[in-house]
DNA sequence: GCAGTATTGAGACTGAGTATCAATATGGTT
DNA sequence: AACCATATTGATACTCAGTCTCAATACTGC
């Protein structure tokens, strides 16, 4: 089971998957559901005193094995960890606030894959971010 | 000053940018001269006895500033340096033996660049990514 | 060669993430 | 509703990559 276009209840996803429903998880779920703009670890962790820090982070391996959750690597090195909607996407990252928006192109993934042909060994899969300053903190500049 | 498309000597490239030519940054690089599929920090320091770790990292972190290598981040989270050949690439990754390939494509360039227009918000740069298994993995599995 | 400054190296330190393991919570069963 | 087998938890110790500190040393321009 995946996420499916339409951010199903993950704790049900979490249950579909064959792990048990436990109250850590719903805490970190629930508060991870209301920060579409990409969380650190430690984040999530301050912001649950109740919840072990292992807990924590145990919980964020789980949700990325099962791919509703993408890890983001910033360009300052930091990983931050963001809702996935959709199932294959990109990232647009914001490196003035960090806001982490998704990104579709049907062009750019047909052009990956005429890109497969032309290059010796078999391709699996890719990777494309892009660095942007957002709308917000355009405006904001001006 | 750039690293140019015909890899100049690197420790000239250093110097141009007004560093000092000393031992350690001689060896370090005369080492990742020969590595050229990337490597990593421990790696170099391993090879390296007669240079302080703290020094190889400063290095690398020196020549990543200056654009003549580049950071990857494997998919087991592992961190690799690459020497760069040319200025503007991204990168075949074989998730077998962790080889590292570069890659240019005129075509996607020019669509990254088309994609600026249909976005909001100022797109800075990028990053494209494959993972592969390259050829040589393939062949030696058959 | 000298002076002034950039660089070095040993080792302490940080921060993200993982391993350990006894204690506890969960879900299926009766 | 109590019971059992096991999945999960949390405190804590640990690892690993990378950075910081600072006295000692090496460069480079003069
Ligand atoms: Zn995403
Ligand atoms: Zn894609
Ligand atoms: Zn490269
Ligand atoms: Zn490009």
């Amino acid at each position: 089971m995946v996420a499916s276009q339409f951010r199903p209840d993950l704790m049900s996803v979490i249950e579909d998957m064959g792990y048990r429903i436990t109250q850590p998880r719903r805490d970190v779920v629930k508060l991870l559901e209301t920060k579409p703009d990409g969380f650190g670890a430690e984040e999530i962790h301050g912001a649950l005193p109740e919840v072990g820090r292992a807990t924590v982070y145990r919980t964020i391996r789980l949700l990325l094995d099962i791919g509703v959750i993408c890890k983001l690597v910033m360009r300052d090195g930091s990983t931050k960890y963001s809702l996935a909607r959709v199932e294959h996407h990109h990232h647009l990252v914001c490196v003035r606030c960090g806001t982490v928006e998704e990104f579709l192109d049907s062009t750019i993934e047909r052009l990956v894959r005429a890109i497969g042909a032309e290059v010796s060994g078999e391709i699996l899969g890719h990777r494309i971010e892009f660095d942007v300053i957002c709308k917000t903190c355009l405006d904001y500049a001006n």
